[in-house]
DNA sequence: TTGTAAGCGTTATCAA
DNA sequence: TTGATAACGCTTACAA
């Protein structure tokens, strides 16, 4: 019985619209016999109420969205996992959108506010100002892995004390004073930030001022790249790589072997995010764990939250969560050479 | 001007709502003074028509979904960039879901199904019973790694056929007599093939029959346990480990090393998917290419092309789609093996 | 406890 | 070329 509507299952009962409502909604007290007649001609008409039309009746669509500047990689797919289970819980809808670093990206994401009851936004995917007009809208927005703006939640992993971390220990454990850079600082906030603290560990110290980033995208084929422009220096040819993802690392575990240099002993190499594949290569990869999925799951927990509070109406200030991270020492930085077969 | 609708911009431009909406859509003709002054009116309101009426006087969604058993890992996380592409092109909306496992997936899945135009349904998610209902009630449906039930759509990527190659390559190549199947040919549709496969591969052959399978969720964990459990048998020790996807490899992998046995010389270990850690693995993995990307694509584009039928209202039979996989060989089931370093 | 009817914000058919 | 107005399928006062 495809497509079957409350007046079917109405007249099938016998009974009124209003009826059929308050039977599947349990929204108020119907006499047992009633009830009954009325849900078993919704099963044999296997009625399922319209989502189009409850929605605009209850003005509330019944979905949250994400919006990635990509999806492919294991960064993202962490985080979509997260938000889709937290969200899950919740019996809401998930859409998901990826702008494929477009510039068009603004009017999709308009288009998508339109069909959401609130939307997280990653990173560089929109201007600021597509932000600030949602929110002005009254949609509430939690932005991922990027600067709060406007009355936006804003939820995120700790990048430049991590940044930090892993700098100084290259710099004091192991001694090195021409490290690399291989990222982007202006591509995401989290590489700037990553940019900053590696700077930041270097001032502190009474050390040179490291060069200029060597571009990279986030992705293995460019860290590849990069990895042999910055290695192929034979005035000064960087001791250590420090990549501003696994994913680059990756690229530069290849450049360096292809160079015929040992990774950890004639050249450290450390990543970020801790992707699964990360201890697993050899060496194993030195890296800066972050919470990916946890990131996802917070702003779908985060978005649930203001969805409710709208109808409550209660008038909060705006989120703003920094995740822990936390370095990962393994071998690529030089550490437990010993160890190695 | 929060949520204007088209009422407020056709007070605004002194026209009907008719004309905002023909305006708005280009549907018929207007003069060009009233569409400025609509147009400007838009403008100034931020109007955007609301999609839960739109979709309701339109009598379609313009969304498209797509169900997976889980979201985690690399596989599906590469169906779904594929999906989401090949979907964004149509500017349709992608909802995702995601059953976990769940026995109650299926109500979920018709929730869903009340939310889209079309759904694509993966691996065994839900049960037939649940796909002929959803397609008797019209909605296009197409399956994703999955027998084909009904009168839906099926595309999935070829597996007897490889699993018989890379079990021949171990047989015949390395002279392999005690190979162990390391997954479950009972919890997916791809797994039986591949067992199937495997299985076959070693009738055709005068070769002992295999043991049983060494049952494996597709997860890096559990397939370590496996692997453990294959390689504790003193008597019949296997030689080599046919494993369902690169994460049970991975578990693998781990498991040989604690034995102490080096992989590729003294057990080999083979894997499927070919996952992008595939060739970084120390030795480089043996595995199957499927074109996972290509597999979401696919589907998204037949869904798209269903959808339009559906009001064209042209009769096609059900598609049947096997994508082709190759076999990979690199460094694990025992090639090469003088070049390890 | 149940029914009637007024929305919800669009699209699309008819007239004018 | 434009404007009324009837759907679209549901929820929810308000009456009975």
């Amino acid at each position: 019985v495809p497509g079957s509507t409350i007046h079917d299952v109405a007249r099938r009962a016998g009974v009124s619209i209003a009826t059929v409502s308050r039977v599947q909604r349990g929204s108020a007290p119907v006499t047992d016999g009633t009830r009954r007649r009325v849900e078993t001609a919704i099963a044999e008409l296997r009625y399922r109420p319209s989502r189009l039309a409850r929605g605009l009746a209850e003005r509330r669509h019944g979905t949250v969205g994400i919006v990635f500047p990509d999806l492919s990689g294991p960064y993202f797919s962490a985080v979509i996992d997260g938000f889709e289970s937290a969200s899950d819980n919740d019996d809401r809808g998930v859409l998901i959108l990826s702008t494929h670093g477009r510039e068009a990206a603004a009017d999709r994401v308009r288009d998508l506010a339109a069909a959401v009851d609130g939307l997280a936004i990653f990173g560089r995917t929109v201007p600021d100002e597509t932000i600030a007009e949602l929110r002005s809208s009254g949609l509430p927005v939690v932005l991922l892995a990027r600067p709060a703006v406007a009355s936006a939640d804003a939820v995120r992993a700790e990048n430049r004390t991590a940044a930090e971390a892993i700098t100084a220990h290259l710099l004091d454990v192991h001694g090195h004073r021409r490290i690399a850079f291989l990222g982007d600082p202006d591509s995401s906030p989290d590489g700037a930030e990553r940019w900053e603290g590696f700077v930041a560990a270097h001032r502190q110290r009474d050390v040179a001022e490291p060069a200029g980033p060597v571009r990279s995208s986030y992705r293995e084929q460019e860290g590849y790249v990069a990895a042999r422009a910055a290695l192929d220096q034979p005035a000064a040819r960087p001791t250590a790589l420090l990549c501003a993802n696994d994913e680059i690392a990756l690229g530069a575990y290849a450049a360096a072997q292809e160079a015929g240099l040992r990774i950890g002993a004639d050249v450290a190499v450390t990543g970020w995010d801790d992707i699964g594949l990360a201890r697993h290569l050899s060496p194993p990869l030195t890296t800066v764990r972050q919470p990916m999925r946890e990131l996802g799951a917070l702003a779908a927990r985060t978005l649930k939250e203001r969805i409710a509070e709208l109808s409550a109406g209660s008038g909060v200030a705006p989120l703003r969560r920094v995740l822990a991270t936390r370095l990962v020492v393994r071998e690529s930085c030089g550490c437990g050479l010993a160890d190695r077969r």
